[in-house]
DNA sequence: CTCAGAAACTATAACCACTTCAGATTCAGA
DNA sequence: TCTGAATCTGAAGTGGTTATAGTTTCTGAG
């Protein structure tokens, strides 16, 4: 069982979290770009072999989880969904609570995504973050709506999903971007009154 | 006039042009982290300072020129359309006879073609590079359908267009993958029939 | 309880992309 | 012809990242 950890994956845990919490701080006062990794390591008072052990995905990923707690929303999302709502109805409201797109937060929180949203790399890492389910999502979708999992269509709609946070994270309104976004994947671009 | 370009300018094209065959040849023999650029600036016959005040991006620019040529195609695509077409299907057109989707290539252009959709860094820096143009298509197609610029929905439509060479560039056959999700994007989503 | 092995951690050294800088060379235009 | 700007260069340095070899700490089986 998992219900208690063993020292060992207990301990792990708490250096994880100290070099988070480390990085995190040092990144809120001096700035992304002002800080070294090897800072972090001596804030978190471990090597910095160790913390590239911890996060192999390079100093982007210290703030981040891995990303497996939205890959779970987002499939249960869209297989759980109540009767007679769209795959992108349920989609929609997963989204709007979660990222850039609700405004009551801690204020811990809040300034860590202002953090992300101002930092061109860490923005860029957590769309990589939300573009790794991909394939998850798709294969969501494509259950639901008795569709092949490699249907193009499908793996498109699942990328264009999940490519919202960083498209309507920095509108002054996030989530009526959203909303206009997923107006727009749902019935299409108008096919304008044609040039003279 | 920019007829004849002085001695110097023309050096210029020299060195850039002598950096990118270097890059390109090393890359195709020994893939892309088999090679340093120091070995680039080597074979190319400068210094390694030189090589970055020629390509301020990185090393993965090196075999990319800046993507102004793309931008202009695009604009133009949407502006200069015939009468009676849609935005949407100018751009279809315009998109199927570039990047990943032409099949007629001279065999130089094919193996860098695949060279730059078989590594990860290329293919993402090759992203950057059309999402770059993001602003001036949004602009245009704003234009050509009454719309405001600053519209999420013309960003998203334009951020998604150009998302679909490396959406549709590994697929099997891609021309039919990038069709695909032109259809997506012109009718939207259906609504699926509603879970149990 | 013990012991073997796995896992986490460490210091050190190295590699590589990239930047900075002061100085040499080359070119353009007045 | 002369001045200033652009290009190039070597060298030194920064910072992220990895490899290695060895130490400590936990775990699970006997």
């Amino acid at each position: 069982m998992a219900t208690t950890m063993g020292r060992r994956e207990r301990k792990k845990a708490q250096t994880r979290q100290a070099l988070s919490d480390a990085a995190l701080r040092l990144f809120s006062e001096h700035g992304y770009d002002g800080v070294t990794v090897a800072q972090i390591a001596e804030e978190a008072d471990v090597s910095i072999a160790t913390l590239f052990a911890h996060v192999p995905d390079g100093k982007e990923a210290l703030i981040f989880d891995d990303g497996a707690e939205r890959r779970v929303w987002l499939v249960a999302a869209v297989r759980d969904r109540p009767a007679g709502q769209s795959v992108l109805e349920a989609l929609r409201r997963c989204m709007a609570g979660r990222g850039p797109f609700t405004d009551d937060l801690p204020p811990g929180l809040r300034s860590k995504r202002d953090l992300i949203v101002g930092t061109p790399a860490l923005r860029e890492y957590s769309r990589k973050l939300w573009i790794a389910s991909e394939g998850a999502l798709a294969e969501a979708i494509a259950a639901e709506s008795g569709r092949d999992p490699s249907d193009m269509t499908v793996r498109a709609l699942a990328r264009y999903v999940l490519e919202i946070p960083e498209l309507a994270g920095t509108e002054p309104d996030p989530l009526a971007a959203m909303n206009a976004i997923f107006d727009l994947l749902e019935s299409g671009w108008p096919r304008s009154p044609g040039k003279p």
